[in-house]
DNA sequence: TATTATACCATACAAATGTATGGTATTTAT
DNA sequence: ATAAATACCATACATTTGTATGGTATAATA
């Protein structure tokens, strides 16, 4: 028998994986269906098993939402990389991703929550290094100290946030940069959100 | 209304979390009633009112498996860190937890992996430092140039795996260290498992 | 051509699941 | 002392969920 996935059951597939892999919950059957348009789980329930024949997935039977992964090379899966950041050089994020990386499955995605590569060293004083994944989720308020990403003019920074009194400071972990003040001078100033995570693959070695 | 939860519903909402946070997915009555011993799904149920009428849960009507957390600043859990682990200078792996550390919610374990907390510097040439968080997978072969979580003499290294013709290399990032040659002379050698992860909280600054 | 796999639909059914209601006993306020 | 909250139990019921079965249509294959 073919262990090669029809278009569909591909699609049906990836679906699985984000559901468990980003929501961290398997989909139900009528959940499924209803993504694709289905009028009826048993569409979905034939999918499911012709996938479970080639060996991609097993499933609990009777309970609900016990689909699992069985792809053993599945441990990381592709999650899209939104832009770059760097502090001291600026960047523009980009609307579109940018590239693809493979998070492993220790990494679950809050929602909402999205991935910046950082580029450059100017951050290694804060020990995150070129390549690295930020994590960053725009659903928290910062909290002083903690490393944001705001957008200055159109470009983006990574920097530890502290709110002050009349103003709020953004700084730069390398001495070499000097605080940024924000006031008035920054119409467009806005926290993108929050850094809660650095994550590293340890798959490739990076150039130095 | 006080908003004090009882032993209790401490206990139930404590599961709730342990589930959702390390396990992914909500328990459902039935599961929780099981695994408090209670003959009755009832029980639970009430327990969740309960708890929800006090804000600390959210539940989504007649969907499986759909408790929400609304712990706003409950964004990090608890999680046993079982040793510590270095390159160069091995330390030994205590048989129980020595600290717990705060996860973030975005990191989720897979099944039987554990932490490690890296100790020292002799692994910065990797870019990883003191106070790092290693998440170690047990049930991964390691692939060459991978690193792995090695056992030599009751000790426990972090370094590169590297499988020659007759004989596997653990080899170390600092060039300081020889590369460590496996052979007849290591009969307790054991993998305990490779490195999927690097994670670090941005929430303390460490020491450099 | 005949056969098989694929991709949908509809219906039916048992078990799982969430929910509602009522009851008892104990503890904790008022 | 009375009332309210807590902590269980049991039963009943509507949905949800997974499963089984049969049907139609199309494309790929032998």
């Amino acid at each position: 028998m073919s262990k090669e996935l029809t278009k569909i059951q591909k699609k049906i597939l990836e679906y699985l994986i984000d559901q468990i892999k980003g929501k961290g919950i398997p989909p139900t059957l009528a959940e499924t269906a209803n993504h694709f348009g289905y009028r009826n789980r048993a569409t979905v329930q034939q999918h499911l098993k012709a996938i479970e024949k080639k060996g991609y997935i097993k499933k609990n039977p009777k309970l609900s939402r016990w689909i699992e992964l069985t792809l053993e090379d599945k441990f990381f899966v592709p999650r899209a990389v939104l832009g770059e950041v760097a502090a001291g050089n600026p960047l523009t994020i980009y609307p579109d991703a940018i590239d693809t990386i493979e998070l492993p499955t220790i990494a679950r995605m809050p929602k909402d929550s999205f991935l910046l590569r950082v580029k450059g060293d100017s951050l290694k004083d804060a020990y995150i290094f070129n390549g690295d994944i930020v994590i960053v989720n725009p659903n928290l308020e910062p909290k002083n100290g903690q490393f944001v990403v705001a957008i200055l003019d159109d470009a983006a920074v990574v920097k530890r946030f502290y709110k002050r009194r009349s103003q709020i400071e953004l700084v730069s972990e390398n001495p070499e940069y000097k605080p940024i003040i924000i006031d008035k001078k920054y119409p467009s100033f806005n926290i993108v959100g929050i850094v809660v995570g650095v994550y590293r693959s340890m798959e490739k070695r990076r150039a130095g």
